[in-house]
DNA sequence: GTCTACTTAGCGAGCGCTAACTAGAATTCG
DNA sequence: CGAATTCTAGTTAGCGCTCGCTAAGTAGAC
């Protein structure tokens, strides 16, 4: 139960993992392939022994992000079940958790202009899936009345940017707790979705 | 009155124009000296007579941008008097405004990592006034008794966030305008903080 | 004897930026 | 008032460097 509330430490090859660390810090356009390769502690065609070429590092990263927090997503939303309060909290609670764990990875999404076009629509791909769980959420949370918005679309969006947010101010050794952070994103998304709230 | 709700077309040199665009295309570490210079149609010394170097480009836009930003806020601000729902409201509002109006420009944040330290500093200063400006209305609006929400910091930052996303969506030929979008908004943002509702 | 995981050496292209020069407009001064 | 000077907004030519990437070779494991 609830396990998709653990996000483990990465665990990525050496490459991948320096690579992670220097696009982060300098972004892919300033990262070089040298630098990549010296801070591995190998040569430049080692690197491409194991990958076609510099985007290929890339979209590897962004593949094994999006792999992370859409099984996160899903299983959230399973465990859910039906009740749209408990689907949108879910879905809230498992995002901001990754956003909080994953800073990292996170950030990557501001790389994916650096895409071709296949790569960037594969990419945009599955983002658009998970705005979509958001969406079609508020929507039936909407037909069962217990949402209450006139427009779900705007709403899914504005929930997963303001998640999204996490990621850019959130420290590991600040003052709050991923999960605490959480707690507080879906407080916000259901309020924002005008959810009618029991007095104590 | 209100003239803040109103954002004129951008009126650039021709250097910073074209630079904005290729930025915005293709990102500043990919846009070249030279390319901007061949689209503006001259050469590349002369973008060094009018700007000490690539980085001063960028910071130009970048100033253009939190000018107008802020100038659009603090109108809004200022009009809406001592009220933290009339002043959460206005902020939401222009703030929403700026970024289906410019999005270009609110592009440009993403590119802040470009920066050298100390125009970096200056640029996160005003980003940081503005998440201020919000922080500060939430908590004397939970004060005054008519927000509530546990964690004002968290709820500003939030509502940043999800506006700042509107500049990655809107479209200008899509089916809302950017009058529409920013009451949706503002709705959610009041939402967020809790503002009791009245009754209809 | 083949496959894996590299290495050395280097190609061609594009990068930010600059020194030195110039046509034409604006300004200063005898 | 007209000649001399300065200023503005560029130009041509090119330096030194880094970029992504690759052809060809090799040590050790299977």
């Amino acid at each position: 139960m609830r396990e998709w509330t653990v996000y483990p430490a990465l665990e990525l090859p050496p490459i991948l993992a320096v690579s992670l660390d220097q696009i982060v810090q300098h972004g892919y356009d300033a990262t070089s392939v040298r630098k990549i390769a010296s801070e591995v502690g190998v040569t430049v065609p080692a690197l491409y022994y194991h990958f076609e070429n510099k985007q290929a590092i890339l979209m590897a990263l962004l593949d094994h992000a999006m792999q992370i927090v859409t099984s996160h997503v899903d299983a959230a939303l399973e465990e859910a079940g039906p009740d749209p309060v408990a689907r949108l909290s879910g879905a809230v609670e498992a995002i901001v958790l990754y956003m909080a764990h994953h800073r990292d990875l996170a950030f990557l999404d501001s790389e994916r202009r650096s895409l071709t076009p296949p790569h960037l629509e594969r990419y945009v791909r599955h983002r658009d899936r998970i705005e979509g769980l958001l969406r079609d959420t508020i929507t039936a949370g909407c037909r069962d009345g217990v949402f209450r918005t006139t427009n779900p679309t705007a709403c899914g969006r504005a929930i997963l940017a303001m998640c999204q947010g996490v990621a850019g101010w959130f420290q590991p050794s600040g003052p709050q707790t991923p999960e605490e952070a959480a707690a507080d994103y879906v407080r916000i998304a259901l309020a924002a979705v005008s959810v009618v709230e029991e007095s104590a």
